[in-house]
RNA sequence: UGGACUAUGGUGUAAUGGUAGCACAACAGGUUUUGGUUCUGUUUGUCCAGGUUCGAAUCCUGGUAGUCCAA
C-alpha cells in the first residue's frame, strides 16, 4: 500500500456521522485528513458576536484537533452561489422545484472533495452518507444504507463512476443508533446525544423568503396569478408560481370545503391548478436527463423500481426509452404528485443503477398511449 | 321604488328555545440532509339596538347589509 492509498479524505459537516466516519477510518489505521467547507453563511449559524467563520467550521476544526488529524477548510461560497443557490432559484422561476442536495453532491460537493484530496495526497474520499458501494462486473453501483430511514441512496445518483472509484461511505452498514452508540464509545458522549447535525444548507427558514432575498425582482417577474380547477375555472388569486410546488397543500390560502393540492403549475400563463388529492394520482412519469451505470441493464431490468422523491419507497415500475437521454415510466402501484425538478431514482432491489429529473408532464399520456400502440 | 328571502369564526355550513359543532383555511409543534406530503395540538364566530323568557343563534319589533322577483 503506497503512502497515497492509506490517506483518505474525510468531508466534515461538523456533525455526527462524519465525526463517525472520522474515528473508524482512523481505527482502520488510515491518514485521516478533514476538509470543511464554506458554502454559505446562514446568519443563525454564527452564534457569538464576532466570529468569522460559521459554527460548524468551527465545531469542525475543535473536532480534527481533538482527533489530531490535518484539516482544511474550503472556501467555496463564491462557487456554491454561482452553481448552487444560481440553479436552486433557476428552477423556481422556471415553475419546477429544485433538488439542490442532488445536485451539490456530485456537481459540487465531491467534486471539490476530489480536487482537496489531491491536493492533500488523499487516495481516498469518505462521507458520512448512509449509503453502501458494491462493484458488480467492472462498475460501481450505489446500494441503499442499511438503516431504511436514513437511507440516502436517492441523492447521490448523480455521482459518476470516476468519483464512485474513490469514495468510501463507513456509515453504510451501521444504524443511526449505532452510530450514536458508537460515538459515545469512544468518548464524545456528549456530541452523540446531539441533535441532527446542522445542514450545511442555506435555507434558513422558507425558502419563499430565500427567493425574495436573493432574486429581488422575483414579484416584478412573476406578480400574482390564478389558482385554477382542472377545467380552467377560477378558484382565486395566487402570489406567484415560484412560491408553490407540486402536492402542496398548506399555504394556499384558499378554503373550497376538502384539502386542495397544487396539481400543476403552468409558468407560460402564471397559472396553478388546484385540485383533490385524487387528481394528484398519476399511471405514467416523463424523465430527462438520464444518467445510468449501465443503460442496458437498466432498460432490461425486470425488478425495477423507482422513487420519486426523498423519504419514499420505491414504486415498482416498468421504464421505455425515448431517446438517449429521456425515459416514459409506467408506475405499477400507486403513484401520486410528480414534481417537475425533482429526481426520479431507478432501483433494483436496494442497487441504484440510475436516475434523472422528473420533466414537465405534458403530452405524458398521449405518449405512453403511442407507444403502447407501437409494442402491442 | 313595491314584494320576497337571508344574515353564525378567515371561508362554506350545522344546532325540537337549553354546553354554538363540522369541514376547509390559518397558526404552533413533531417527523425530515431538498421542496411538498403525513401526524399532533391551538386560536378565532351567532350583523346592530331593543323586547319576550329561568334561559335566545333560534321567537317579536326596529335598524343595517346582501340576494332574488317585480319596474
Amino acid at each position: 500500500m503506497t503512502e497515497k492509498e492509506r490517506r483518505v479524505l474525510v468531508g466534515m459537516s461538523g456533525g455526527i456521522d462524519s465525526l463517525s466516519v472520522c474515528i473508524m477510518l482512523q481505527e482502520q489505521g488510515y491518514e485521516v485528513v478533514g476538509v470543511t467547507m464554506r458554502t454559505w453563511d446562514v446568519p443563525s449559524h454564527f452564534s457569538t458576536p464576532g466570529q468569522e467563520q460559521p459554527d460548524e467550521v468551527l465545531e469542525a476544526q475543535a473536532l480534527a484537533a481533538r482527533l489530531s488529524i490535518e484539516h482544511h477548510v474550503a472556501d467555496v461560497r463564491k462557487e456554491f452561489k454561482e452553481v448552487i443557490v444560481r440553479y436552486f432559484i433557476d428552477e423556481y422561476m422556471r415553475g419546477r422545484t429544485p433538488n439542490p442536495c442532488v445536485m451539490c453532491n456530485p456537481l459540487f460537493k465531491e467534486r471539490i472533495l476530489c480536487e482537496w484530496a489531491d491536493r492533500t495526497n488523499c487516495a481516498w474520499i469518505a462521507t458520512g452518507h448512509y449509503c453502501r458501494l458494491e462493484d458488480i462486473s467492472g462498475h460501481r453501483y450505489i446500494v441503499t444504507g442499511d438503516d431504511p430511514s436514513k437511507d440516502q441512496s436517492y441523492f447521490l445518483w448523480k455521482l459518476p463512476q470516476e468519483i464512485l472509484k474513490r469514495m468510501m461511505f463507513p456509515l453504510g452498514g451501521m444504524t443511526k443508533t449505532e452510530v450514536r452508540q458508537y460515538l459515545a464509545s469512544k468518548g464524545f458522549e456528549t456530541k452523540a446525544k446531539g441533535g441532527e447535525s446542522m445542514e450545511i444548507c442555506f435555507i434558513d427558514k422558507d425558502y419563499r423568503e430565500f427567493l425574495k432575498e436573493h432574486c429581488p425582482d422575483i414579484d416584478e417577474r412573476i406578480g400574482p396569478g390564478w389558482f385554477v380547477d382542472s377545467k380552467g375555472l377560477k378558484l382565486g388569486q395566487h402570489k406567484g408560481f415560484a412560491y408553490y410546488t407540486i402536492g402542496q397543500r398548506r399555504g394556499l390560502e384558499i378554503a373550497l370545503g376538502k384539502p386542495m393540492y397544487v396539481l400543476k403549475i403552468n409558468p407560460g400563463k402564471n397559472t396553478v391548478m388546484l385540485g383533490d388529492a385524487e387528481q394528484l394520482k398519476a399511471e405514467y412519469m416523463l424523465v430527462e436527463d438520464v444518467n445510468a451505470v449501465d443503460q442496458e441493464e437498466l432498460l432490461a431490468c425486470n425488478n425495477l423500481s423507482v422513487r420519486i422523491r426523498y423519504r419514499s419507497r420505491p414504486i415498482p415500475c416498468r421504464i421505455a426509452r425515448i431517446d438517449d437521454s429521456h425515459l416514459l415510466v409506467k408506475f405499477l402501484e400507486e403513484a401520486s404528485a410528480i414534481t417537475p425538478g425533482q429526481s426520479a431514482v431507478f432501483y433494483d432491489g436496494n442497487r441504484v443503477l440510475g436516475g434523472g429529473f422528473i420533466a414537465f408532464q405534458q403530452g405524458v399520456k398521449k405518449l405512453a398511449e403511442e407507444i403502447n400502440n407501437a409494442n402491442g
